[in-house]
DNA sequence: ATATATTTTTTGGTATGCCTAAATTAATAA
DNA sequence: TTATTAATTTAGGCATACCAAAAAATATAT
């Protein structure tokens, strides 16, 4: 298998996991790859076999150790790039991404301590994701699941982790959609169950409702 | 063909080509990159498709005009990247080429025409090679046709574009081998014959001869 | 629960870049 | 000139990365 196609396959996992927390399940990469779901199958299979990821049939993928720490490098590689293209070559924050794409495939560990070093190491890129170090240690980014959530903490809801239609459904009516913005009033001892101002309303969700729910500080 | 592929192809005939002075045979490509003899016979085939080199059996090969300015376009980039390796970065020199080998093939004009004007537009890289500039334009190197030396100056002995044995052994039997020093001591009106000096000894060369040498300046 | 829809996998099939070994062509030497 | 050697090309094959369409598995809706 091409380098450069294992690369974009644990990155885009790894993206696409909420840094690892959840199953990604082949449509998702097949589109983000621009790829036929007959080709990601395949892909999959091989990283299987690589140990890269834990691949079986109607489960998804997740990442191994190891995948995690080669996709942790090309995410360093990228966001190191991105950083150096913005803030030291005068490249807008909307430019770099594509050019990154490119340059996070040169493996050469020297060149980019290199250039980490000239931005003084930074954790965070221009975009606020964080940079893993050189061993891959990566700042906790702040999405967390909302059954983590502390009280009168405001969040925005970022994603699910679970999509079947029974529990989207439920959130649509509950008005729990990406992007809403919701601040937790209580967290319930006896239960876990939290109450949440959202949209004006008030509306109370049972632990395991929020286990599903991915959200970011706001 | 891939984009990579075709690049490493047209930069490699430049390359071997004496600045394109010269037909570079099968062979020689063939060991510069590290592939099988037909292998390269079927790239050629299809760079002559594709429009950028003229390529015929027992001719060898040649480049466009096309060819010519996508490979002055990747020696550009390899020849920018080496120098901002070298000078903003630290590296030593004998370090940037194998970096280069894989930051050439980064296609961003933005990008190389920023370090360019970051390193103040040079002409010449930290090994004393031209570097084309952003519409192809090229230091003239300094290899030139023996038949075009000037009377009176110090040449070194770089190659030859001739290459059967017969031409060889004149050669050898003259002394007038790679790296030779030669001085030219009389160029004759009447036939272009040249007279050198090389090694200590006076020796007297058809126009068709130095028409087939290539030296450079010393 | 069963029909319907969706997702995933399997099954061919294509194009590319490479190789080895054999055949051809060209160059060199006797 | 003819035999020998060397370079090039052809022929046949392999692995990879992809795809479309069919089949199988899973999820959803009535």
């Amino acid at each position: 298998m091409r380098q450069e196609t294992i690369e974009n396959y644990l990155k885009t996992i790894y993206n696409l996991s909420y840094n690892n927390t959840a199953v990604v399940n082949n449509q998702t990469i097949s589109k983000k790859l621009n790829l036929n779901p007959a080709t990601v199958t395949e892909g999959l299979r091989k990283l299987h076999n690589l140990k890269l990821i834990v691949y079986e049939k109607s489960y998804g993928s997740r990442l191994t150790t190891n995948g995690s720490k080669l996709a942790l490098d090309i995410i360093r590689r990228h966001r190191i790039w991105e950083t150096y293209l913005a803030k030291e070559l005068g490249f807008g924050w909307d430019e770099v991404h594509e050019i990154a794409e490119e340059l996070e495939h040169i493996n050469n560990t020297k060149l980019i301590n290199k250039l980490a070093s000239i931005l003084g190491n930074p954790i965070y890129d221009p975009h606020g994701e964080p940079i893993p170090d050189e061993k891959g240690k990566i700042q906790k980014s702040n999405f967390i699941k909302l059954s983590e959530s502390k009280l009168k903490c405001n969040y925005i809801v970022m994603g699910v982790t679970d999509h079947s239609t029974l529990f989207l459904k439920y959130l649509e009516k509950q008005k729990l959609i990406i992007g809403a913005e919701v601040k937790v009033i209580n967290i319930e001892d006896f239960d876990n169950s939290i109450t949440l101002n959202c949209n004006k309303n008030k509306i109370n969700i049972s632990n395991k409702v929020a286990e599903s729910i991915i959200v970011q500080l706001k």
